[in-house]
Formats: structure tokens, sequence, C-alpha cells
RNA sequence: GGUUCCGUAGCUCAGCUGGAUAGAGCAACGCCCUUCUAAGGCGUGGGUCGAGCGUUCGAAUCGCUCCGGAAUCACCA
């Protein structure tokens, strides 16, 4: 039984003795009592005042009284002004704790037969680039999100959509045929992502010059850019691809499987996985198909151009665009053939979207559309709409090569944590080259994961890669490290053949136990409070506190040499339970903990 | 111009279903490694919570109006 409930209910039941009122349970305001009093939980007694006609000081006293001598998990209480600080037996907490010892999984809830279908899309990568920095915040936002979805009881089924086709990757095609000399990842030891963003730096680059060159020869810049020879071949190989012409294909087919091969290695490396990929190759003939249906039924109509619009006006936006006046797809109508295909896949109760915040008003409209067009979970879809990153120079700009690339980060991040132990008294020297490598990779990355999902995600954020690197304060490094120790200590324990599997009051613990307890008590509700809210930075936060708590306690108190075997005990069982949930919400963020660092 | 989002310490961020003296980290300064991992702990300084008005016993939190910043409003994706 929930404490809170339990004391809700005996407030509620103070009231109606000592008033003769009905309170509703959703009025009381029950919090966690402030650092700086005594007791455990708070009790706001201001609402109260027209009941009891007294003075705060005096209503808080006479419902504390009340409290004391009805609920015997009370252990006193203390007045100061309209606020009642309960505190509750040491006897309570120590129950709990034995508890969530017992419990497998504390605070996650596993998802059965009948829970509902939670489809989640992220990354959504195009194929002519490497990821860069703006794609970790997706993926790791992503990846967090479906795990906390999953733990709130919810079948997950994680979803990429890669935008396979377009004039971006024909512009990279070409160039690598015109200047490629038959490169490949094998012969040029390049990751075929990079290799291909290579190329398609180097189309915008000749057809800069292009348009430079034809800019001198007097024309303007718009009649230049129409003009380009090396633009109107692109845009005709882009024709071709859609014709279905043999050459063109196999050449795409290459060069994306090459792309497809670098963008595994990086999501292996970040740690991220998918269930069900789709290609936008598959899906935007099916959107057409669902648009012209959408048509035939009168949910959308056809101008004299022939072009086929939406008019969304009834709902407050505009009027949008569906399929062009020469009959191709909009980037729209891709999003509702996506969908339809999933739809047809997958028995989906709920849809989340981790796509940026720059296309909010897209989906603000694709939720209408779906919803018209008779999906059930179109109107309740989930734009998970995150802000962007920024750089301490400005905001990253391909063009002026301020793009903080993905694969080239995790490296740098992991060097550094390399440095970083080494410099702290090779703490790791006693292993083998193999498992410090692991160490320092689990904490390099958990560096650059934890400051990315500590961030409120609607928000912008500021990438400074200096500050990133920084190990200390809070960061995921310290969360790691405070886990090391907690797991450093389960070994000696055991080493010294202590049990601590039970505890049994009578016992008086010191509050800064208590605290942690207490803490240790929230992770359900926080858990569930980040499904709901959708926010990975709720859990992220919490790790830091509870992490930080941990650490005070492991300095303030001896923990394996204390006289008394059912402190002892007590202590280690606390460590052993900070240690769990720490890593249950670490594991939540898709941050690794190490055994030792 | 319309819509949406953001504005909290020098910097990066918490706190926001209204509650007590607004919290961390970084940066600065001073302590603490013969004691379970110093990637640590303790302490000092630093704030008109963008501004104003309103609701309330009580506002960083809710409402309105401004001011500043961002995104978006394409037959681009």
């Amino acid at each position: 039984m929930n404490i809170e409930i339990t004391l809700t209910e005996s407030i509620i039941a103070a009231i109606k003795a000592l008033y003769n009122t009905d309170y509703d349970s959703e009025k009381i305001q029950l919090q966690k009592t402030r650092k700086e009093f005594e007791g455990d939980f708070t009790l706001v007694v201001f609402p109260f005042l027209s009941l009891s006609r007294k003075r705060p000081e005096e209503t808080a006293q006479e419902i504390g009284e009340f409290l004391k001598a009805n609920q015997s998990l009370i252990s006193g209480f203390n007045v100061v002004k309209g606020f009642l600080n309960i505190s509750i037996s040491s006897a309570y907490w120590i129950q709990l704790l034995n508890d969530i010892d017992r419990c497998e999984k504390w605070g996650i809830k596993e998802a059965d037969e009948n829970s509902p279908l939670v489809m989640i899309e992220y990354s959504s990568p195009n194929t002519n680039k490497p990821l860069h920095l703006g794609h970790i915040r997706n993926n790791l936002l992503g990846y967090a999100l479906a795990n906390i979805i999953a733990a709130n009881g919810n079948k997950v089924v994680k979803t990429n959509i890669v935008n396979d086709r377009g004039i971006h990757i024909c512009k990279s095609m070409l160039a690598w045929q015109k200047w490629g000399n038959g490169e490949t990842p094998e012969t040029s030891g390049k990751k075929g992502d990079h290799l291909i963003g290579d190329y398609y730096v180097a189309f915008d680059k000749h057809f800069k010059a292009e348009i430079a060159e034809l800019m001198e020869k007097g024309m303007g810049k718009d009649e230049a850019e129409a003009a380009s020879p090396l633009m109107n071949e692109a845009r005709e190989m882009l024709v071709k691809w859609e014709a279905g012409d043999s050459e063109v294909r196999k050449l795409w087919e290459t060069m994306n499987g090459w792309v497809y091969k670098g963008f595994d290695e990086t999501y292996r490396k970040l740690g991220v996985n998918f269930d069900k990929i789709y290609y936008e190759s598959d899906t935007y003939l099916v959107g057409k198909e669902t648009v012209l249906n959408g048509l035939e039924k009168g949910i959308f109509y056809r101008r004299d151009d022939g072009s086929v619009w939406a008019d969304l006006s009834k709902d407050g936006l505009d009027e949008k665009l569906l399929l062009r006046s020469d009959g191709t797809s909009v980037y729209m109508t891709q999003d509702i053939g996506t969908a339809q295909l999933r739809f047809r896949d997958y028995p989906i109760d709920k849809m989340v979207y981790v796509v940026g915040n720059e296309q909010n008003y897209h989906f603000q409209v694709l939720s209408l559309l779906l919803d018209k067009l008779g999906f059930s979970w179109g109107k309740g879809l989930v734009h998970f709409s995150y802000g962007m990153v920024e750089l301490p120079e400005g905001k990253m700009k391909s063009r002026e090569g301020t793009v903080v690339d993905a694969d080239d980060l995790m490296e740098e991040m992991i060097a550094t944590a390399r440095e970083t132990s080494n410099e702290s008294g090779g703490r790791l020297n006693d292993l083998t080259p193999e498992e410090a490598d692991d160490i320092n990779r689990i904490t390099g990355l958990g560096a650059l994961k934890y400051f990315m999902l500590k961030v409120d995600a609607r928000k912008n954020m500021l990438f400074n890669p200096k500050e990133s690197i920084d190990f200390n304060g809070n960061t995921g490094p310290f969360i790691q490290y405070t886990y090391a120790r907690t797991r450093s200590i389960e070994r000696k324990a055991d080493e010294a053949g202590v049990v601590a599997e039970s505890v049994s009051a009578p016992l008086n613990i010191s509050e800064k136990e208590c605290s942690i307890i207490r803490m240790l008590n929230d992770y359900p509700a926080i858990v569930r409070q980040a499904g709901s809210d959708y926010s990975p930075s709720g859990i992220a936060n919490y790790a830091y506190e509870l992490a930080k708590e941990y650490n005070q306690f492991y300095h303030d108190y001896s923990i394996l040499r204390e006289e008394e075997s059912a402190v002892r005990a007590l202590r280690i069982q606390l460590t052993r339970n900070v240690g769990k949930v720490i890593k249950s919400a670490m594991g939540l963020l898709g941050i690794e903990v190490p055994e030792r660092m």
C-alpha cells in the first residue's frame, strides 16, 4: 500500500471527525517535507481554515494530534505556520526498503497481451549524408522514450522511416558518377555514409561554381539555378529513378547499401535499435493512392491545375497541398502513405513521432488528415517535438562546415574518457586493455547521452563540446561512478560474507538513510510521470539527485564497518537498492553503467 | 502579420497539477585522500525567476498585456 494514499485517507478521516465535512482526496495537498524541516510529509492546512474557524497553527495542531492518535504509521508531527509536518515511523521505511529489495524490477510495469501497442518513430535519416549532432539528440530521445513507454506497461514498436529517395540522393549519385572513379567504401577506407556525404558536398561545390560562372555571364541568381546543367542532370536522374530505369536503380541500391552499412555502425555504437524500418521508396506511392482514395470520398478536393488539396480552414488551419499538379507527392503525402502501411502491419493504438520542433505545424496537419482518413490513432498522435541543438558559435550549418559529425563526436568522447581515467591515478591499470576500453566507451558515451537527455526536450539546447566532455557535476559519469561504488561495496560485503537479506525493526535510522529510502520510494511515480509527460529528462534528473544523495551518504557514514550488524545490514541493503534503481533509471535512458570505473 | 514554443545566478540547466527562506552543476575562492573508488565530499560569494497588471490567505508556477529570442506559415524534405 502506497504511503501517500494511506496518509491521504487518514487525513480525510480526520477532517470528517474534526469538522464533520467530506473532503475530496484530490484536494488534499500532501507534499514531501522540505529538507530544512523535520518530517517526511507535509500537509498544507490553509484550505481547512474555513472549516476549523481557527488560526493556521491551531488547525494544524489539532489535525496533527488526531492523526497521531489514529494512524500508527505516524511517529510524530510538528507545526510551522500553516504547515503540518508529519514524520513516518522508521519501521515503515525499513519495511519499504525490504519490499523494494525483494522486488525484481522496482518501478517497472511489464506489458501483457492486453496492453496497448505504441509505435514510436525516430531517427528518420536522409541517405545523402552521415548522422550529425541533431540526429544524436533525436536518436537518444527516441530510444529513451521507447524504454520509458515500455516501462509503463505498453507494447512498443520502434520504427524508423528512411528518406531514401529524392533529389538529394540523386545529387550524390551524380557526383559519384562524375568524379568518383569507381570509389567504394572498401577502396577508400571510408564509412559508406561518410563517402556518400563527401559526394553530396562535392555536388554542392561544383554546383555553386557553375552558378557563379553563369552569373558572371550576366544571369540572375534564380535564372542561373534553373539553367545549371548539373542540377538539370540531377533532376533527369530523379525522373529516370521514378520511371524505374534499371541502371539508375542499380546505382541507387548500391550507394544506399553503403550508407545503410554506415548507419548501422553508428546506431550500434550509439546503442539504439529498431524493430521495423520503413523506406520512403516503398511508402510514397501508397501515400498517393491513399490521397486519391480520400479524393474520391470527398475528403480532399482537386483544383483546376490538377493539384490535390485538403481544406483545413474549419479546423483553424490553412489549405494544404497533398499532390502537385504533375501528380507527384509531397512530404505530407509520404507521411500519409507510411501511416497507411504501418497500420496494415500493426494494430497501433498510439503513434509517437520523434521529430524536431520545426515540424510542429506539419504534425498538427498530419494529425487532422489521418483522422479524416479514418485512422483511429490519428487524432491522438503524439508529436514528441524537441528543440534544436545549437553550438556556441550558433546553429549548425553544413555550408559553413559547423556540423558536428556523430561518429567523430562519439570517438572524441571515448578518447576523453580514456584520458580522464588515466589522469585519475590509472585506476583501470589492473584490467586487461579490452576491459578498460569497454569502461571508457561506457563512460564516454554516458557523458554524451546524459548531457543530451538531462535537458527538457522541448527546449533548444546549447551543446558546448568542452563542457559536455567535463565529467564533473551533473553528468553521466558522475552517476555511473556512484553506481560503480555501490557495486564495489556489494562485492566487498559478499567477500566478507555479510548477509543483508532482510532487516527488521526496531531500529532507529538516520535522517540521511530515511531520505534515500524516500527517494527510492519515489521511483515508480517518476517513471509514471515520465511516461505520461514523455519526458526522459525527468528520469535523468532524478537519477542525478539519487546519486548525489547517496554520494553524500557514502562520505558521511561508514557502510561496511558499522559495528552493529543490523545497521550495517541496513546500509548494505540500501546500497544495493540505490544501485538497482540507478541502473534501472539509466537503463531507461539507454545509458550503460559500469561495474567499476 | 497569423500560429506555436522559449526567457530562472556570469554560463549550462532543474523546479512549473499555486505553498515555507527559488535549487544544482560549471566558473572563482578556502578546506578534506594512513579510513569502503578524490571522476568525490564540505564551505564561501553570486537572483527585482524578462517587465507590468490581475486572480489568491499565498504566484517562478495560473490569466491578460507588453518586451526579447526561436520555429513555422513552399507545387522543399
